[in-house]
DNA sequence: TATTGTTATACTCTATAACTATA
DNA sequence: TATAGTTATAGAGTATAACAATA
């Protein structure tokens, strides 16, 4: 087995593990993935239209009808009129959507920390820099190939 | 920021780079991620049980009726009688599903060393270490928080 | 005319529960 | 009685196309 094999058979590993431990921590929230990132948007970007949030998730205005009618029946996010275009609509967090999201931003610097804590700072570094390598091969090709 | 949180940026790009890439490769086979990780299942293990592979994909056995339904209907596998157990089927693959494993086999070897290609042979196993160290983590939390 | 979001329709993945045929 | 796979039913994510209200 060549070494590049060795290394990718870690990268899909640390792909499915990243994926699993994400969903763990979204269903415990109530959420979905695709929710979660709905909902992670509108956190950091304050209340934003649908539309907006289209172009945001990469994914059609009638996706997005959906997911929002998802996260309203829970109670993570409301619609609120737009102050200046009657069309729109501002996508908001209720209280419990913005304490979701603190505490998905916390569990998210709490795993990080988990991940790299027995780290030395040179080895993260080093760590980083081959990241970055792979990344920019990675760029790469979503760029010449795009959907 | 945290040279924690640096690295953790670099995981998630990560992450979302090879899902992108990898969703390319199969929608240009035309196979969903769920078909494709079928069909890589009964390449690599030859005729299959439905019931094997509800478990090697962790899925129930209802859907890999429906994943089954799909790759027949498009060409991929067949259902093929069990040679001593009346219940079961053997899903087979087609010609044309055996090319396509085939060439998802060599694509993803390709994949490999372009993105190992201008490693040196110690920076790569550096990268591996630091990747194990991680994986160690996120095994740890996937003992201990299983579903 | 162009844009925002919805209704209409359809496909895929996923799950649980009840059921048939076979072991 | 237990197992392999299907039918029945349901929810979620995704897409395209047609449409209403508004800009």
């Amino acid at each position: 087995m060549r070494a590049f094999d060795v290394a990718f058979g870690r990268l899909m590993e640390l792909n499915i593990l990243l994926n699993e431990d994400a969903e763990r921590g979204m269903a415990q929230s109530g959420l979905t993935t695709s929710r979660a990132g709905l909902l992670w948007e509108v956190f950091h970007h304050g209340p934003t239209t649908q539309r907006a949030l289209s172009e945001a998730l990469k994914v059609t205005s009638r996706n997005i009808t959906g997911l929002v009618d998802g996260l309203v029946a829970t109670g993570f996010v409301t619609r609120e009129a737009h102050p200046t275009d009657r069309r729109a609509t501002l996508v908001t967090l209720t209280e419990h959507g913005k304490a979701i999201g603190l505490t998905m931003f916390q569990q998210q610097q709490e795993f990080a920390a988990t991940l790299f804590g027995d780290f030395a700072e040179g080895e993260l570094d080093t760590l980083v820099a081959g990241l970055d390598k792979i990344l920019t091969r990675l760029r790469g090709l979503a760029q010449a190939q795009p959907d």
